[in-house]
DNA sequence: ACTTCATATGAACGAATGCTCATATGAAAG
DNA sequence: CTTTCATATGAGCATTCGTTCATATGAAGT
């Protein structure tokens, strides 16, 4: 049973010849990169955060705005946002009472435009 | 009960100004343009189905090689490629018994090596 | 200190997702 | 026409996800 540099068996069956294969492993990026780019992506994947990206294309707003703007509840964009700022995709500021959010980068949005894209074509 | 342009409670504890208010429902896309690109971008939000996409930037490929080069079962790659073709992000080409997956357009790519820059950095 | 208000968080629940297993489809070969 | 092989598909199941509800935190004002 032979193996390719990849390690995964090469059957009888397979149809691409080898030094196809051998490039595509060489390419791919590892698992653990890989999942960081799903998991990314994962955060847009939702119509709810990408919303809460778009109203944050125009100025940082709070929490309640948002909420507002949306007509959500708190407690939901609050989650929402969690997740946002612990992938690093927005920012906080607390000025008193009130937690301000911002796009973290410039990234935010390049995603969010080559996406917009694929959609309007 | 006031109401702004974009047609929800402006209430007393708004933070933003109307302005700001206004520039971001001007700007936020239609309800179902966000769901379209959510649903774009939950297509990359799963590590199998990134995995699929980026064995096909180097080659199409047909789907048990695809089956085996991810160490999955055949169904399983073929559940994904038909939610992958069905969002126009990759075409198929049958040849005899065998079905050719390859990427659909350049976007595909750019997507994904935009999300990867954020991972990146 | 006590109250108020904006935000955060944990538990719970219904909905959606990804895989598996069994089976169907459809093309080529005998 | 029957078999074989690559692929497609539907049902079932375990897991994940997004929201709600109740409650906690923490900052400002009284």
């Amino acid at each position: 049973m032979k193996q390719n540099d990849c390690g995964f068996e090469v059957c009888d069956f397979m149809h691409l010849h080898e030094d196809v294969l051998k490039r595509v492993c060489a390419e791919m990026p590892g698992e653990e990169v890989l999942s960081d780019l799903a998991e990314l992506f994962r955060l847009f994947s939702d119509s709810t955060r990408i919303r809460i990206l778009y109203a944050l294309f125009e100025s940082e707003m709070c929490v309640c705005d948002i909420a507002q703007l949306l007509s959500m509840t708190q407690s939901a964009i609050s989650h929402q946002l969690r997740a946002l700022k612990q992938a690093k995709l927005v920012r906080a500021r607390r000025d008193g009472k009130t937690v301000f959010y911002a796009l973290a980068d410039d990234h935010v949005r390049a995603i969010i435009d080559q996406g917009m894209e694929h959609i309007l074509e």
